[in-house]
DNA sequence: ATAATTTTTTAGATTTGTCTAAATTTTTTT
DNA sequence: AAAAAAATTTAGACAAATCTAAAAAATTAT
């Protein structure tokens, strides 16, 4: 695998994220998701399509082809890494992780990716519960439900949050919500879509659906 | 502190690293460390001199001002404390840190480094010897002394390598010489300058005046 | 002190990544 | 199927960091 240039590896990532679902990403969604005009966009669409990192085709949006992909997974594998790392080795937030693997996420050494790998243990889930890639870009696809589909009476575990946002993250941690907590609905109200539930073993709380909707689980 | 570019750091650390006893740095000699052209080096210090990082005269040279050369000491400890991290915790050899830790020193998050000097437990001196800044820039300078001018039968501890090649690194780690090892000298040659060594406890060796230059040592 | 040599700066061009404004194409509405 | 609206691209400009070639200044040698 080539080097490519910070501002590069960022638009691969963008496109990888943006391409989930969709079957190709616009012009002004990347425009969005990058902080930066459209104008810039197909400048840089031209320039990772002579690399063959994305197949382009003017007016009709970008896809990453097999080698964007793999490097956009090596990328997001880094970025993960170093969440773990910061959160579990360096005593950072769950919501501070973010900015600064941000700027790790470019230190491309692939020996110090795999070593820092084997240090943290293969990890495969970073603080937010997001899956990291291995050495050869498998990334683990537990299919993820939300809280909202699971049904009344079965424990589950808390093993991704939807949004990052810090205020989410200060409701959760009131309420003792956090990755790998075990939680059991008591009784769903499809008045509003509230529902009560269990908090570990003792207990209980009221969750919205807009808050449910943001915890995802695997059963137990 | 402001933020600079990765362009302007390797600047202000490469000034650092020449002005040690000279009274300025020349433009020449920039050039050459910095691996670019003289013609590269005069924009360069012009845009530092407006940053009031440097002060420059045309024709003369540059020297650090006092913050410039504590925006240098930051950069160092952020160099230094990676190299060590990879060397400790990653179990990189001696000679593999510095090429990853000239990407990881600009990741500039001051938590990021206070956090990972903590968790290593303030360390004072790098893989190779060389001191690390402390948070407010202060350096440690133990006046090192070459195992060349140490007399016989006082036992002393290697604290740093005076050259980093590949070559120095191979001969010490078959003579079992490191940062840490216990060394007493038995017997001085003044014919060739070399001279048999005691390396820990038990095991005699000969080194040249050429080797005992680059290990330089702390009285126990 | 002049000439020769070395060092350094200036001038002008190049590359990367960005921008604004205008033109073009696609999509949606009527 | 036009017309209107939205999305996208092109054209031209700019800032950062670099380069080459030429000019200028400082240093060294004669
Ligand atoms: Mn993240
Ligand atoms: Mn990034
Ligand atoms: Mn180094
Ligand atoms: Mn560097």
């Amino acid at each position: 695998m080539l080097n490519y240039s910070r501002t590069e590896e960022n638009y691969i990532k963008a496109i990888y994220h943006l391409e989930a679902g969709k079957d190709s990403v616009s012009t002004n969604d990347l425009a969005e998701s990058l902080q930066t005009k459209p104008a810039s966009i197909t400048d840089m669409l031209k320039k990772l399509k002579k690399k063959k990192l994305v197949s382009y085709q003017a007016y009709y949006g970008c896809r990453l082809t097999l080698e964007g992909k793999q490097l956009a997974l090596m990328i997001i594998r880094r970025h993960r890494l170093w969440e773990y790392f910061l959160s579990q080795k360096l005593d950072f937030s769950w919501d501070e992780v973010h900015d600064v693997a941000e700027e790790l996420e470019h230190v491309s050494s692939e020996k110090l990716i795999n070593k820092l790998d084997a240090y943290l243990g293969f990890p495969r889930f970073d603080p937010h519960g997001d899956p990291i890639p291995d050495e050869k870009g498998a990334i683990a696809n537990d299919k993820l439900i939300s809280l909202n589909n699971q049904p009344e009476n079965k424990p589950c575990i808390v093993s991704k949050i939807g949004n990052q946002s810090v205020s989410i993250l200060e409701m959760l941690e009131q309420k003792n919500i956090a990755i790998k907590t075990r939680l059991e609905i008591i009784k769903k109200y499809p008045f509003d879509g509230s529902m009560e539930v269990k908090v570990g073993r003792s207990r209980t709380t009221i969750l919205t659906k807009e808050l449910a909707h943001n915890i995802f689980i695997k059963e137990v």
